[in-house]
DNA sequence: TACTGATAGTCAGCATACTGAGCAATATCC
DNA sequence: GGATATTGCTCAGTATGCTGACTATCAGTA
């Protein structure tokens, strides 16, 4: 019989449990409402001002159907803005507001240190050794789940 | 600017995203309909008979309001049973059924089929690496999570 | 034994994720 | 140019995960 430790599967789990609420603790106790997820549509929507929201998804591997709710809480929130596009009168331009920016650079630090925290049983080589072991693990299986990375 | 893929947390999610579509993906190909956190239920409760469910969700670092969702939906299929305590009137014991004895036995294969593609883009040794460094930074956060491994 | 604190479970509410369906608009092909 | 396919987005429904609150029960102690 397998042991649940022997399950990739239920280790990814774990991991991603941990940093959830890594994140969340680091964040949270520099004043800060966001969760991982808005943190990075927020910061990709910095680095592609004006992207719409299949791009967007395709940047950080979200599902299209789960992007509409994040956006919306970002709006909401006053960190973005969404407006229609004028090329492709389907599509919605994102575009991050002063305000997004000033949290965006406040913010920084406890995102860091959260990345710090994840990693804290490991050495810096087997940290970076986790990281790229991940990647190509992750790399060799986009395709595989509903929401794959696409390069802008 | 720390590109997405040099965070930790980033490709924690999105190794979690892809275990979890090629979980349902083999299992859904077998002819089951069973989520990885009901499998890992299931196969615990089938291993620690008449447990009960804050029991259950230590082994398998759940939230204990998760793990009542995830009964409901394991006695609506039948796959095990829940019934009051003798010893303890708060408590539920946990029993697997005939029937979910079955399933777990049926469903092994393409579980652990899973695994292997999960990890399909690394050698042998490097998916026990990603594996063992997994461990390594569960286990220094393990207290981190609202929801850590407890043993029995 | 009565009081106090801890524990087992549930519930409401919120935020990811996904399936599948649908609408509107754009692209493509004949 | 018009039928067809595709694309961008949204919505309803389901399943984790979590926070915080609540009930019922148990355990320890004054």
């Amino acid at each position: 019989m397998k042991d649940n430790n022997d399950m990739p599967g239920h280790l990814a789990r774990r991991f991603q449990q941990i940093a959830v609420a890594v994140f969340l603790a680091e964040v949270g106790d520099a004043g800060f409402d966001l969760t991982p997820v808005q943190y990075a549509a927020l910061a990709t929507i910095k680095a592609n001002p004006g992207l719409d929201q299949v791009t967007l998804a395709g940047l950080i591997a979200y599902d299209r159907t789960t992007i509409t709710g994040v956006i919306d809480r970002l709006v909401q929130k006053g960190l973005i803005e969404r407006r229609a596009s004028s090329r492709d009168r389907r599509a919605r331009e994102l575009e991050i507001t002063d305000e997004g920016r000033r949290t965006l650079r406040k913010i920084t630090p406890a995102v860091e240190a959260a990345q710090q925290i994840m990693l804290r049983g490991l050495s810096a080589k087997e940290g970076e050794d986790l990281m790229r072991l991940l990647r190509k693990a992750i790399a060799a299986g986009n395709e595989l789940s509903r929401a794959p990375l696409r390069e802008a």
